[in-house]
DNA sequence: CGCGTTTGACCCGCGC
DNA sequence: GCGCGGGTCAAACGCG
């Protein structure tokens, strides 16, 4: 079960983005993605919430009619280093990138956005009463991650966020 | 038994 | 240094 999405979410300054000028902007800005979809999705467009209340009807479980992903609410850079024995991180780190959140209004907090994931934590969020939940690819040695809670001050939305590329295809490796 | 969830403890960065 | 907030670990537990 899937349903439509439009997504934009900034990660990138808009000099990165693919096509930086209004032709492609018009044009990603009409196009719909399977969550599964953009898990793949590598371009990175600059949106305005504002322009993105479309109502679309999917099947009767969930359906998702905005989203919202913005440079506040997000940090634009994501790192990774390598984690030791002894739970210290390395100085290295390298910049991995992808990172995006989007919200969708459902009754249920998990989608079923075509991978497998694992629980690995879950923490009260100040300012809100609901918690928020850390799932992990299920598949070994991927590096994905992502985090699920339900919107404060709307509590029919569930903000989803992704970070990482699969480094596989689809749920089994 | 194998794998996923639960949950408190732990780690880390940051601001004071 | 200390406390806080956010993120992760891992032992215990649950379930097919």
């Amino acid at each position: 079960m899937h349903t439509h999405l439009i997504i934009m979410a900034d990660n990138h300054p808009y000099t990165n983005m693919p096509g930086s000028h209004d032709s492609s902007m018009s044009n990603a800005h009409e196009m719909n993605f399977e969550v599964s979809d953009f898990l793949e999705f590598s371009g990175w467009i600059e949106e305005d919430p504002g322009l993105y209340s479309t109502p679309e009807s999917c099947n009767p479980s969930y359906t998702t009619n905005e989203v919202v992903v913005n440079s506040s609410g997000i940090s634009s850079n994501l790192y990774e280093g390598t984690i030791d024995r002894n739970r210290s991180v390395s100085k290295e780190k390298k910049e991995i990138k992808d990172k995006v959140a989007f919200k969708t209004k459902s009754e249920v907090e998990v989608l079923d956005d075509g991978f497998k994931w694992r629980k690995y934590g879950k923490k009260k969020v100040k300012n809100s009463p609901n918690p928020r939940n850390y799932y992990r690819c299920s598949v070994e040695r991927c590096p994905v991650k992502k985090r699920v809670e339900r919107d404060k001050e709307d509590p029919c939305y569930v903000v989803t966020t992704y970070e990482g590329i699969h480094n596989h295809q689809g749920p089994h490796p």
